[in-house]
DNA sequence: GCTCATCCATACTGGTCGGTATGTAATTAG
DNA sequence: CTAATTACATACCGACCAGTATGGATGAGC
């Protein structure tokens, strides 16, 4: 008779939230793997059995977890009809359903950015990966809606995708500092400004 | 005969710019103090003496070194007859003057925003105390520039301060992850063209 | 039913870190 | 000149941490 079953993959899974929460909470570096094993009762030899060290668990944290959870956020702004009014209610949403912990915290993948990519390669290509297929989502669907009128004819896709997405990483970060919700409206507030000024103006087109 | 002077303040501002570079490049949890005082010969004694812990003397380093930094930065760009100008100007000296060592470490003040605020309260509230004061800075001089005629009067300047601000670090902290100066062009560029969009339509005021 | 690879638990190690205890030379105060 | 305080230097400690060695339990394949 077995009392536990044993399930590799649900394990795997079960280390890999609990390590993308304390990496949440305290960064990659400062993230102990003790307390990642011990807040879900896992032992040391079901995580080395499965990831190979630190590091490369951390890499499969980057791909597994925080790449979707990127994506999530902004696949649907460029498949929607119109890109500048997906990216307010965007922005929108992300001031308000920010919940306290998130304002706290940041985000998880500008956080990643800012403690790894200039000390381990590893992590700093995994990101850059992620930052450059989101930016070329933006880019294109920039394109796409200067192509069917939504957007300035005028402006850069390659200089907006840039700018946006550091713009929502910006607010964010200095989010963190503040902590105050007051702050992150305000930086969104100028963002929505900034997109709206991108529509073509009315006589245009 | 004294072979070697003593001399405290000099002491301790060799600390602290040690200090400094070691939490740029590393981040102030990774920062050893053990490195910072091999690097430049002084002993934890003389640490020890002059900070009481590695937490005060990560606090000194915001406000003696962070501090001034960042003013440095904006406060110029605050006191210039036209501040859109001036902004500008500063978009493009941030992009051309930046060196691989700046560009892969990214700002001191946004890295320590990311990685303390949400981890030690001293941290955050002196980072947060310079946030505000920066913001503060931006916000009076947009309204100035309002009243000049050198911005447009329909935009809220408490908003255009935390824009302005969050894209500044969101672009160089970006830029880390890329680590190609081409990103960093890119969000200023947009940057500018926000800036450029402040401006008083020629058939107003 | 036997074998063997997979999966996981336990106990341990070497190394690093922040911090301290103690001593001593230089400087100042009286 | 002396006493006391300041300004360091050296040696050491306990805690923690990533990683490993080892062994046992489970399930798959034959």
């Amino acid at each position: 008779m077995s009392v536990t079953k044993r399930q590799p993959d649900v394990t795997r899974q079960i280390l890999l939230d609990a390590a993308f929460a304390e990496i949440h909470r305290n960064g990659f570096r400062a993230a102990s793997l003790d307390a990642i094993l011990s807040n879900v009762g896992v032992t040391k030899g079901a995580l080395y059995h499965h990831f190979a060290s630190k590091n490369e668990l951390g890499y499969a944290v980057v791909e597994e977890i925080v790449r979707p959870f990127v994506e999530e956020n902004w696949k649907p702004a460029t498949e929607a009809p119109n890109m500048i009014d997906a990216a307010i209610e965007l922005c929108r949403q992300l001031t308000r359903q920010r919940t306290d912990m998130a304002l706290t915290n940041g985000c998880p993948f500008n956080n990643l950015i800012n403690e790894m990519s200039s000390v381990d390669e590893g992590f700093r290509q995994r990101l850059n990966q992620i930052l450059q297929d989101w930016r070329q989502g933006i880019s294109e669907a920039t394109a796409r809606a200067q192509a069917r009128g939504h957007v300035r004819k005028d402006v850069d896709p390659a200089a907006v995708s840039a700018f946006v997405i550091s713009c929502i990483e910006g607010c964010v970060g200095m989010g963190k500092a503040s902590q105050s919700r007051e702050f992150l409206e305000a930086g969104f507030r100028g963002l929505i400004d900034y997109l709206e000024h991108l529509r073509p103006e009315p006589h245009e087109s």
